[in-house]
DNA sequence: CTATTTAATGAATATATGTTCATTAATTCA
DNA sequence: TGAATTAATGAACATATATTCATTAAATAG
């Protein structure tokens, strides 16, 4: 526990209060882990054409321009982390998003981006 | 380009929409970048705090309970990306937020997290 | 001016991560 | 059944990243 506030005199009760609104250890790495997966260029590719349609891994493979193996391997990520879904047609893989969350979170990032094109 | 879809028959004019709407390579490295931050342990326990309060190197450095270059080293980043900023005041380096989307950012990563647990 | 305090920086290291290659699994078709 | 197609998986490798240690820089106090 921190002794003191050696800045500012914060009183000490509410460093005991922001101490405690510290998210668990879990939460915290659920968060870490969670904007990880959106910290790769080919998985945010993945993710904007699936925001725009239903994909197979072939054409993912395509329009991203990686091999097979690589784009199974982000889907996989993809699906442990919950954001996309697949539903299987023969040998095929029908890969779609499942997290309503997708667009909204790039929205915020993109202001991010373009309020620092500004500055 | 791709040539066509092998899975369902998009409209090729459809399809050529898609491929259009894909942000630039530039903008999607911005936006993994921005991912990325957030990405790591340490550095969102440094945004919690400073969501709570202004602080010094110091004092973040105990509240995370990494060493102060471990902390300068990560606050260094998150000034680099515009999360953070300082104020100095003799020798000591105040640290605020500097971006108004963390909060927002957050808040739709937990729901993320919390429609997990319910599933 | 010298010693002290606070933070920033650079190099080194250990770990994590993305991609490739090779293989396997599962399904369909002849 | 056997060949072909599509995707998933595992191992290996190369790259990126976080932390530590050691040092430097800047400001203040004595």
């Amino acid at each position: 526990m921190l002794a003191k506030c050696k800045c500012k005199n914060i009183p000490k009760a509410k460093l005991t209060e922001i101490i405690d609104g510290l998210p668990e250890e879990t939460i915290i790495d659920q968060l870490c882990e969670f904007f990880k997966v959106f910290g790769d260029s080919t998985r945010l590719k993945i993710l904007y054409f699936l925001s725009c349609n239903e994909f197979c891994v072939a054409d993912l493979s395509n329009l991203v321009r990686m091999q097979q193996s690589a784009v199974s391997h982000q889907l996989q990520t993809l699906r442990l982390h919950r954001l996309v879904k697949c539903r299987k047609e023969g040998t095929t893989s029908y890969y779609s998003l499942d997290d309503n969350h997708v667009q909204e979170i790039f929205g915020i990032a993109l202001e991010h981006i373009n309020e620092g094109l500004v500055k």
